[in-house]
DNA sequence: CTTGCATGTGCAT
DNA sequence: TGCACCTGCAAGT
């Protein structure tokens, strides 16, 4: 259940586990045999993130020897000491003995680097990715008449935000999701930039998302921890109607871009 | 047991 | 704008 912070970390975790090993790549519940059987027995070389997209590199001869992996909403990529597959595991990668299991992606397809190359250029600028210039989409963004809180959520805009990241670094910078990005300050797209890169970099550490500053934690506010899995430590993401942690507002929520979104009507009037 | 919802996207209307 | 897709989990019956 990935925004980009989760798919850069498990990037990270096939190139410690497997970069330079052979490997044996399966389908157990039957659905990329084909593909699978096209790069059993031959090395990962390298596998990279690009917003929530993953990319992993086979050395074979097949043109098309990348795994295009997106895991949607519902997929999930596990590491687990290889066993006899538990429910429907799409692909599985293997050394003998870590497995990496992927389970309800949103897709998983064989392609080429020059398809690789062209789905790259469709996304706009990963915050996590030091190789991203956010100048490109500041021009798009200053231009447009779209709220910011839709604009966060265009992945040939911000690549590899999510519906936490949205509600969260809006938030942290007391910036209404509703306001059009044409009234956004240049030095306010800044900060969320800025923001992002910070928040996110820490989301691939911890393999998941806090936002919290230090003077409004659970601890530095006597208050119990967040319980639920779905992200760590945040301001308004499904918190409605709790108070707001700065100013005790509750939290409001609306769908916008088909997804619901979470936000402190007092801190983030404008 | 059934239902609904979820850190997402693409396609049909 | 709505909906289909895919899985896991929590809440409701």
């Amino acid at each position: 259940m990935p925004e980009g912070h989760v798919i850069h970390h498990l990037a990270g975790k096939m190139n410690s586990f497997y970069a330079g090993k052979t490997l044996r790549v399966t389908s157990p519940q039957g659905r990329f045999a084909a593909e699978a059987a096209r790069l059993d027995g031959h090395a990962l070389s390298h596998a990279e993130a690009f917003g929530k997209h993953l990319f992993v590199e086979f050395d074979a001869d097949d043109p098309a020897h990348i795994i295009y992996i997106h895991l949607g909403l519902i997929g999930t990529l596990q590491f687990e000491p290889e066993t006899t597959p538990r429910g429907q595991v799409r692909l599985r990668l293997s050394d003998g003995e870590l497995a990496a299991d992927l389970r309800g992606p949103q897709w998983c397809r064989l392609i080429t680097e020059d398809e690789r190359d062209a789905a790259v250029a469709k996304l706009g600028a990963d915050p996590i990715r030091s190789d991203s210039d956010p100048a490109p989409i500041w021009q798009k963004v200053k231009r447009s008449t779209r709220s910011i809180g839709s604009l966060l959520m265009d992945q040939k805009l911000f690549a590899g935000v999510g519906n936490i990241y949205r509600a969260e670094t809006l938030f942290r910078l007391g910036i209404s999701p509703f306001r059009a990005g044409r009234k956004l300050q240049r030095n306010e797209f800044d900060s969320i930039w800025a923001d992002l890169v910070g928040l996110m970099a820490e989301g691939v550490a911890a393999a998941r998302i806090d936002t919290v500053r230090p003077e409004h934690t659970p601890e530095a506010m006597g208050r119990e921890p967040r319980q639920d899995d779905h992200g760590g430590e945040v301001y308004t993401y499904r918190r409605t109607g709790q108070p707001c942690f700065i100013c005790g507002t509750p939290i409001a929520e609306q769908v916008m871009e088909g997804r619901n979104l979470f936000w402190c009507p007092e801190c983030q009037a404008k």
